[in-house]
DNA sequence: ATCAAATGAGAGCTATAGTCTGTGGATTTA
DNA sequence: TAAATCCACAGACTATAGCTCTCATTTGAT
């Protein structure tokens, strides 16, 4: 597959994974993938899919969203209130 | 398919199609998929890929986070079957 | 009520997501 | 010298996303 929203979203992944320090292999484990999916996933090579999002969120205690780049221009505007 | 995630996410996706007053057929147009297959995401029928959720969010011009439930608690606590 | 547009939902097919198992290279530690 | 850990990558699968077609059903307007 691999594009650059994939890249991204991977590099992600890996950033994360690393600085709450986990190997690929603990992580995996722990979000119930395989291990050498995992790896393919932070390198960008597949589009992986919606609960696959959310295990992987959930392994390394995230919300969803951080797992995608911050947009600088689309929505700065609501404020997060109440 | 069918799960809860995936029927939230659906939800949010019709939410936000019919307050931007657009139909499943041109917004599937302005994604780039099938109509029938954009009835099934909303239901939450389908798993649907990273790839998939970009063309949904950038249709409706809204950021992709924009689309995943806002988590107003960072812990569910729940405890992890396995 | 009638009509048309919008949606629901099934079947069938192809492409690819995702799994399992192993190999090898680069570090690290003993 | 190992041996242990981490990761990239490959091959051969299986499960299902993705796509298209079709027809039924709902919705909304007149």
């Amino acid at each position: 597959m691999r594009n650059e929203k994939l890249v991204a979203f991977g590099q992600r992944v890996r950033e994360i994974r690393k600085a709450k320090g986990l190997t690929q292999e603990n992580m995996a484990a722990l979000a119930e993938i395989d291990r050498s999916y995992m790896g393919h996933i932070e390198r960008g090579e597949k589009n992986i899919t919606l609960t696959k999002i959310y295990q992987i969120s959930e392994a390394l205690g995230i919300d969803v969203t951080d797992l995608f780049p911050r947009s600088t221009m689309t929505n700065n505007s609501a404020p997060k209130k109440d």
